[in-house]
DNA sequence: TTACTTGTAACAGAAATGATTACATGTAAT
DNA sequence: ATTACATGTAATCATTTCTGTTACAAGTAA
């Protein structure tokens, strides 16, 4: 199991944004960098949105950042794409038997455990903005030649 | 999108096996506890056996705890149980366009970021045993009465 | 031999993902 | 106003994963 890939192509979207702000970046365009279809583009742009990260308008070809790069981090971008619903990170088993000592605990034991790890990597996710990876991404580009 | 909740069952287990150590835990007493399926119970210990977490045979009935409580982690437990495969807690688009700039080093910018707080998330998981879930279960019941 | 348990495989329904198609809506240029 | 083209969005589909369920082989002890 895995976190889906909407919040990795969210990332790449963003970066390409920057990269190629000089050109007009329609969802085709866009879609054609990350290898997918244009509705789906279209429909985690939206997400980007919705969020402020991006700015785009119905019939008008092309998106571009709504924000400063140094401004965005990956957390955002992780909450934009909707991956994880709050909390929920960590699925829990329902209704565990209330008759029983461990069944009618556990929840309330394991629960702050569960948000704190997902709140450590939440953490980590705030601390790298997209213009860190514009930057690693050009870097990566250089150390090919 | 959730982790399994296997994950939380493992702790929902080997909490049990502590708690309910001087009686025999078949799968189906474990199974009324958790409220699910003997067989869903069975093939959770199997992997926790597997892990050298818990202790089972087949043909004799209950199950218990291999190592000390205060030597088992939840990231042993999430481990256990593979609920998501090492490096794999992302996930990435596959195959974006090797003829652009951004499609052909995102892969390799992004990989460092995700392991980063895959990493955060584990560690955070590493602090926390099953002794400390166990001693939080039995305070929670405690401020019951 | 009997009674019971674990180990496993097979299968089914539910939910989420990602791709695809289709089309309504919006914008700008002619 | 018409035309050309882009975005927004819904519907559909195949695939995958999860959880529960059933069934049964294999192991153990009385």
């Amino acid at each position: 199991m895995s976190i889906s890939s909407r919040f990795a192509v969210g990332i790449h979207i963003l970066s390409l944004l920057e990269i190629n702000k000089d050109k007009v970046n329609t969802s085709e365009f866009i879609a054609s960098s990350v290898n997918t279809n244009p509705a789906v583009i279209r429909k985690i742009t939206g997400m980007l949105k919705n969020a402020g990260l991006v700015k785009v308008r119905p019939g008008v070809a092309g998106a571009s950042l709504a924000k400063e790069l140094t401004h965005i981090t990956l957390l955002d971008v992780y909450k934009a794409v909707n991956v994880v619903q709050d909390k929920e990170l960590f699925g829990m088993h329902e209704n565990p038997n209330p008759d029983c000592l461990v069944g009618r605990n556990i929840q309330k034991a394991i629960d702050p455990i569960f948000s704190a790890a997902e709140l450590a990597l939440e953490k980590a996710l705030g601390t790298v903005t997209i213009a860190d990876v514009v930057k690693d991404i050009l870097e990566k580009e250089k150390s090919m030649s």
